[in-house]
DNA sequence: AATCCTATTTGTCCTAGACAAATAGTGAAA
DNA sequence: TTTCACTATTTGTCTAGGACAAATAGGATT
């Protein structure tokens, strides 16, 4: 049972927007406590979770809002391919999950990392990782606390790879990345992974964390000069809201640092001076293509 | 010029908070747009980013609220007390952060690890170095994107030598300890900094990370046998919260589970059932007592 | 197929009122 | 003097229903 702001946070919809879709689908359809607030049952906010989900899918809400949880299960799995389907690694990994095995969950992480390599694990296997675990928590299968126990490690586990990559004499030039998210985006870990790829790539890595107002992002793209600004979109974070902030960020950023967008988020689209990363694996030859581009200008400028 | 919702994810006020301070104090006094909505200028923003900041440090909105930007900013710089009796590892970091030179920051943090070692770094600098950001940044004197990087580094620094400290043999045995905050507790440091502690203590760690709701962070408990539950409460935190939440908490825990409170936060305080570890150099005597109690307990039970 | 136009859908803003939780202020008791 | 209980004020967040621009779908036309 949880009350509007809660529902706000944890499904990624604003108040408003829940209110209105009561009035005109007649859901959600919240119970009242005793001062007539709105109380959300948790089946309902699971239908809600799954709704966002297909929504950003490129459902539209009139046509869903309102149907069975059943269906709209059968949608979502429809849309992200069903759990049969499921890479072995992400089936092991659920199943630890689930049985809250914290040691495991650890060995089995680093264990893929090392068997891996830090490319591999970061560009094929976590993603497939991350989006088994959010889709299962989106069905209802997780608790939360699994889903934070998962993250927590996964962040560890990332994280140790990243300090090691920089110690181990790695390389790290030009081009100076800088990686953050923006305010609405409290979600680190595809930040994480991206870092995880710059370095990989040989690019010096400065990174502010996640959350940090658009104002406050440019003004450290000033102060550390640098030539990249690197944002990070969760599937949590609405196309609307990604485009609207990058629109902001890209007109009081300068020219000269190249913004580049990558995530899960499903409607992310490139624009004007925006540069769209799909995927992981598509960083190093982003990087390597700058570089090329930057060796030119400099040749023509000398 | 900021619309609504920008100036909600700059300042960190919610909408209706925005507006009920317009109607009640005539502050602030947005322009309108063709379409008659709120259209915040720069200066405006500005105060309230002040204002956000003064009230966070316990000022009242009726009090301040409307008052000109220049008293603001003095209030601000009043604020934490100023910076003349700081440690000196303090006043050189804060000079690194303020030249926003990330390089020389690793190196000066990870430089103070090596040197003195998990426990002293994480006990005895850690939180000086922590209290110094905050009171700048309450002062107005650090960036947002300054601190952030600042919590960025050192939140590396210090997983990377936990997982160093982890996986160099060390001893992991009872009593697990479950390491979070509460939903209200969105900070990570200090929780980052009790889990470099009880692993020196030799205690098996599981942590969840931030913000867990209570339920499932008691379900968590049982789940994982937890026998004790370590919260963080950071000085942000109200301690009328924290009450609450632990009381809640300790209600919904099994009664085998200890549950052990600590941090920065101001009001906190112990209460039935709940043992308040103030210091982090308390953690390993208060685990090494626990030792010796079940220790007595299974004796007397066999 | 691509482009334009119109109808519908949809999210977000608006006003203004209400009320509980948090905080300050006051007075009585230790 | 400090500590506690009680009352008054302050303050954030909720509510309702209305409005409208931006986004999208569905046809019609090139």
């Amino acid at each position: 049972m949880l009350r509007i702001n809660a529902v706000e946070r944890d499904c990624g919809l604003p108040k408003d927007t829940l209110r209105v879709w009561e009035r005109r689908y007649g859901f959600p359809n919240p119970e009242r406590d005793a001062n007539g607030e709105r109380v959300y049952p948790d089946d309902q906010v699971r239908a809600l979770r799954l709704l966002r989900r297909l929504i950003d899918a490129g459902h539209r809400p009139g046509k869903i809002v309102g149907q069975p949880i059943e269906a709209l299960a059968r949608m979502a799995s429809a849309l992200a391919g069903d759990a049969t389907d499921l890479a072995p690694e992400a089936e092991i990994l659920l199943g630890v999950l689930r049985a809250d095995d914290a040691e495991r969950l650890r060995e089995l992480l680093s264990g893929m990392l090392i068997r891996l390599g830090l490319r591999a694990f970061t560009a094929e296997v976590a993603p497939v990782l991350n989006q088994a675990v959010g889709a299962s928590w989106a069905r209802g299968e997780l608790e939360i606390h699994q889903e934070h126990l998962f993250t927590e490690q996964f962040n560890a586990v990332l994280r140790g790879a990243i300090n090691a990559a920089r110690g181990a004499g790695a390389r790290q030039e030009r081009p100076l990345v800088l990686l953050t998210t923006l305010p609405q985006e409290p979600h680190g870990l595809g930040l994480l992974m991206a870092e995880a790829m710059f370095i990989l790539a040989g690019c010096r890595c400065v990174s502010l964390g996640v959350q940090v107002p658009v104002g406050s992002i440019a003004a450290a793209a000033r102060a550390h000069h640098a030539d990249i600004l690197a944002l990070s979109f969760s599937s949590l974070m609405s196309a609307a809201q990604a485009h609207a902030g990058l629109a902001e960020l890209r007109s009081v950023t300068p020219v000269a640092v190249e913004i580049w967008a990558g995530g899960a988020c499903a409607g992310l689209r490139a624009r004007e001076g925006v540069r769209l990363i799909r995927a992981l694996d598509a960083i190093a030859p982003a990087v390597e293509n700058w570089r090329a581009r930057a060796c030119q200008s400099s040749g023509a400028a000398a």
